[in-house]
RNA sequence: GCCCAGGUGGUGGAAUCGGUAGACACGCAGGACUUAAAAUCCUGUGGCCGCAAGGCUGUGCGGGUUCAAGUCCCGCCCUGGGUACCA
């Protein structure tokens, strides 16, 4: 037997492994715990392609890797199964989304199969099933038993909450929660039932809301805000709108502060910090009253530039405000009422694409500036957004470059009172400069006379120094089908969580996946969709839900009494390394993160952060392949003739094309539209063109692992991801290079099968010094590696060695074995296949890594580089230990010096020991 | 606009602390083995000049620091990603 046959072997062990029970984690163990955690994928119509399989191929060669350590590896795998797809094709078919999803399931496992992953499979969680649901909305009940207090900085129990008020009211409560008025004990008492959950809904960290939300059609469901891009959908690119509804929310807002301060506490790349920072967008600054003139109240603005105050020149509300209807004075209420029904209409992406165009109204109400008294105009601008600080600004049009825009556009006076710019041209925004025409601020430079200013407003009682977030609570329900049911009935109208032990509530059976004719969520559909008589809620949970705890249910998927036992949750604890793609930025890794501070306020795990380090892989992109169509004919022309004609690019399937060329009989038969066309060749072929993008059905342009898995073999495609550049990094696919490392396992297995008859032989002879040192220096930068999440240079690494090994004819049990250890978290199917041969009945995988001894690489000689003047010239060797001014001497008598000297005087020569050598003349 | 990455041969990419730029691999060219193919092996391969020895040049552009710069500093240009009237 001779060849290496990856077909057989990978089959071989990949049964054998399963029968085994080979990557299996026990809940107990001395070894120390290593958690290792894919993010989970969405299992699609379209199959895996080749891009998903990298970060699963790096977090398994870290799970490995651990093993040999050993370490008690958790490395687990599942399904974030609810989803859009699967309920859109319902809608189109009438085929159970739990059909289509266990199919698309089906196919995903055996695509990972191939491929020789060491996932625990035995832990495997689905989101879509009861038994894990259960636990989501087991999470919700508590989120909607909890309020945020602010005094303890934590998650309580709402009972604790309605002590309170039936002690002293809410006077001394501070929380996390929308504006309420104050009430005492004995008004709380006389609340009707109605009234009383009217205001914890205010409190609760799960509560239903009149809000502004992102309405989509086209989809029949809200969305929340990271899921809308450019404003339309993420998935499926249809409209979103600004839209008034009565929607279940999640009240992340609370944990603004920690989630920001969390940051500083884990090792996650800086661009996802910032990204997080940005979402959460926390800005310090003040309020401000400003008094009405001819009216009663005030008008509150926030700031974070109250030294600029005395450049007022006029206020702005958002069109939503609530001042805006009583403030206009009759002469301008039409207008005003024509504006603010204008600003309304415009959907998100109108107002969007709309940005450089400045609208607003005067009111014909003024405000009185609370420091030199002045009138000021009052207008309404769609500029200033409700949702944001008070929905009112003041503004300093010569200081800030969105009111400096409105200014000019409606003429009105902009004021200098921060020094250093030319506001002729523009505003000058920069926190530098000094202050002028600002009373008791000039002459301050702009970050004391800040602080100055909050003090003389808080002094004057005009308003205080105040916090503000970016981050908006989370809209949670959606008026879809597929998705787990949100556990809450309606008793006479006020939402009632189910009792825990009647959990799990299970998706009910529908006719269509569709809305009912009067508009009511699928799940209306249902027949007796009631609990205890009374009416459940209509819509689900959305995407994120399942997938905001599902590392918590790897740890003991099986429990029915709680989200994971106590025990498996203080041994495995939180995730030390999660793998994923950078798109979940500011939607799953925030949302997982909040669930994970409230999970551990109220005492269910002990860690406040789920994700210890988080390492992003790169994208890999899909090459699609074009032809050109000339416009108005069916005739195809060469990719080198196109520019002849006036052309359209088609996407062809990448399958019908090697290298650069179309095959034609193929494409004949792909789409009739081909089959008659007329076609201009260059040298009798159809060149196409190329073009990078997201790999994707709609560009033909997918590659299917399984099938590199076939050509070339599991280990092959695991070495060659990793091979093709830095995990992080995007980069196009191309199977440009894929035979050099079969190449590599082929020169590998040859190693091994060194007899003439080419059959497996080691020798038991003492390595070489060179040997030992091949070796070692390969375990060094492959340990080094790993650690720095260096794949790609790792898998060079191994082949430098193996090319080495091979020129030395090495075929020696001492460097062979160890040197197949350090292979086998990047190619475990040959490396098991080898380490059998070599003679052992166990797996590899629990074989100790081997340890790197400096003492093989130790020299007592160096060829040195000598350069002059920084050119590099001729290389001299020299003893390590010898002194500097001894090479010194050595290198200035040597003949070839004087020519490169070209007449010159050595200046002075610098001796780097062990790298370089430089004459200066 | 703002924030974050990044820019190195024909291609993917290497290069600890500033210390021989281009490791490893692909591709290409030439050769060996073979009836042939596959497989395998050997040699060469940044550019320019040269038969060669050798020389010059070279990490997006322009400056600077240094004995020495892909690496550090200043100013630009370009590409990719994120985000956007957040006061």
């Amino acid at each position: 037997m001779a060849s290496y046959e990856f077909r057989r072997i990978e089959k071989e062990w990949q049964r054998r492994w399963a029968e085994e029970g080979t990557f299996r984690a026990l809940n107990k163990s001395e070894q120390p715990k290593y958690y290792v955690l894919d993010m989970f994928p969405y299992p699609s119509g379209a199959g895996l392609h080749v891009g998903h399989p990298l970060g699963y191929i790096a977090s398994d060669i870290i799970s490995r890797y651990k093993r040999h350590q050993d370490f008690n590896v958790l490395h687990p795998m599942g399904w974030d199964a609810f989803g859009l797809p699967a309920e859109q094709y319902a809608i189109q078919t009438g085929q159970h989304p739990a059909i289509t999803t266990e199919e698309n399931i089906r196919r995903y496992r055996e695509q990972m199969d191939n491929i020789g992953f060491s996932f625990d499979w035995s832990r495997e969680v689905k989101t879509s099933d009861p038994s894990y649901y259960r636990w989501t909305q087991w999470i919700f009940i508590q989120l909607f038993n909890s309020w945020y207090n602010i005094n303890t900085n934590k998650a309580e129990p709402i009972d604790k909450l309605v002590a309170e008020f039936e002690h002293a009211g809410n006077a001394n409560v501070r929380a996390a929660c929308e504006e309420n008025g104050i009430f005492s004990a004995e008004d709380w008492k006389g609340y009707t039932e109605k009234q009383q959950s009217d205001i914890l809904l205010n409190y609760r960290l799960a509560f239903l809301s009149e809000a502004m939300v992102n309405w989509c059609p086209a989809l029949g469901t809200v969305l929340a805000n990271d899921e809308v891009k450019d404003g339309v959908s993420e998935r499926g690119g249809y409209p979103v709108e600004r839209k008034l509804m009565t929607q279940w929310s999640l009240r992340i807002s609370a944990y603004s502060e920690r989630l920001l301060h969390g940051l500083d506490t884990i090792d996650w790349s800086d661009s996802i910090k910032e990204a997080q920072r940005n979402w959460i967008g926390k800005s310090e600054g003040t309020s401000l009253h400003f008094k009405l003139k001819d009216h009663k109240g005030s008008i509150e603005v926030f700031t974070t530039r109250p030294d600029t105050v005395f450049g007022v020149s006029f206020l702005t509300l958002a069109p939503e405000h609530e001042l805006v209807d009583q403030l206009a004075t009759d002469e301008y209420k039409e207008a005003v009422s024509a504006y603010v029904t204008m600003a309304k209409n415009r959907s998100e992406r109108d107002r969007m694409a709309d940005i450089k165009n400045i609208s607003g109204q005067f009111t014909g109400a003024y405000a009185i500036h609370p420091f030199t008294g002045n009138p000021i105009p009052i207008w309404i601008g769609d500029y200033v957004l409700a949702g944001y600080g008070t929905g009112a600004v003041m503004a300093v049009p010569g200081h800030d470059s969105r009111d400096y825009d409105f200014a000019r556009h409606f003429n009105l006076p902009i004021l200098e009172v921060v020094s250093g710019g030319d506001l002729s041209v523009a505003s000058y925004d920069a926190k530098e400069g000094e202050l002028v025409n600002s009373d008791f601020l000039n002459g301050l430079d702009v970050k004391s006379a800040i602080s100055k200013a909050i003090s003389e407003i808080e002094k004057r009682g005009l308003g205080t120094g105040k916090t503000n977030y970016r981050l908006r609570n989370a809209v949670f329900g959606r008026q879809r089908y597929w998705g787990e049911p949100i556990p809450v009935y309606y008793e006479n109208g006020i939402p009632k969580c189910m009792e825990l032990q009647d959990l799990p509530l299970v998706l009910p059976e529908v006719d269509k996946y569709l809305p009912t004719e009067t508009g009511e969520p699928p799940l209306a559909r249902a027949k007796n969709w009631t609990y205890k008589g009374f009416p459940l809620e209509n819509t689900t949970m959305p995407g994120w839900a399942g997938s905001s705890w599902y590392y918590v249910r790897y740890m003991d998927p099986g429990n029915e009494e709680n989200i994971a036992s106590q025990e498996a949750i203080r041994y495995w604890r939180d995730v030390d390394l999660y793998i994923g793609g950078t798109e979940h930025a500011t939607g799953h890794l925030l949302y997982a993160r909040f669930w994970c501070k409230f999970l551990y306020d109220i005492g269910k795990i002990p860690f406040d952060e789920p994700f210890r380090k988080l390492v992003n892989q790169g994208m890999i992109q899909g090459q699609s392949c074009l032809i050109y169509r000339v416009n108005n004919t069916n005739k195809f022309v060469s990719s080198g003739l196109r520019n002849q004609y006036e052309t359209t690019p088609i996407h062809v399937d990448v399958k019908l094309v090697s290298g650069n060329e179309v095959n034609l009989e193929q494409l004949k038969q792909w789409r009739p539209e081909f089959d008659d066309a007329e076609y201009e060749l260059e040298n009798g072929k159809l060149i196409c063109g190329t073009e990078i993008g997201k790999m994707s059905k709609r560009w033909h342009n997918v590659v299917n692992p399984d099938n590199i898995c076939n050509d070339y073999g599991a280990d092959t495609l695991r070495l060659y991801e990793m091979f093709l550049g830095p995990l992080q990094d995007a980069k196009p696919w191309s199977t440009q290079g894929i035979e050099g490392v079969l190449r590599f396992l082929r020169k590998l297995w040859r190693l091994f099968h060194n007899n003439p008859d080419e059959t497996f032989y080691l020798s038991d002879e003492e390595p070489t010094k060179a040997e030992l040192k091949t070796l070692h220096k390969t375990i060094k930068k492959a340990t080094e590696d790993i650690d720095n999440f260096s794949f790609n240079t790792s898998v060079s690494a191994f082949m430098v060695c193996v090319n080495e090994l091979q020129d030395a004819r090495c075929n020696k049990r001492a460097i062979l074995e160890p040197l197949v250890v350090i292979i086998s978290p990047y190619a475990p199917h040959i490396a098991e296949e080898l380490w059998k041969l070599c003679g052992h009945n166990q797996s590899i995988e629990r074989e100790p890594w081997p340890v790197f001894k400096a003492e093989y690489l130790v020299e007592n000689e160096f060829f040195y580089p000598v350069s002059f003047n920084g050119k590099v010239r001729f290389n001299k060797n020299f003893a390590l230990d010898m002194e500097p001014i001894e090479i010194e001497k050595q290198v200035l008598s040597d003949e070839q010096t004087q020519k490169y000297l070209e007449g010159k005087t050595p200046k002075k020569v610098i001796v780097v020991k062990g790298r370089i050598i430089n004459v200066v003349a």
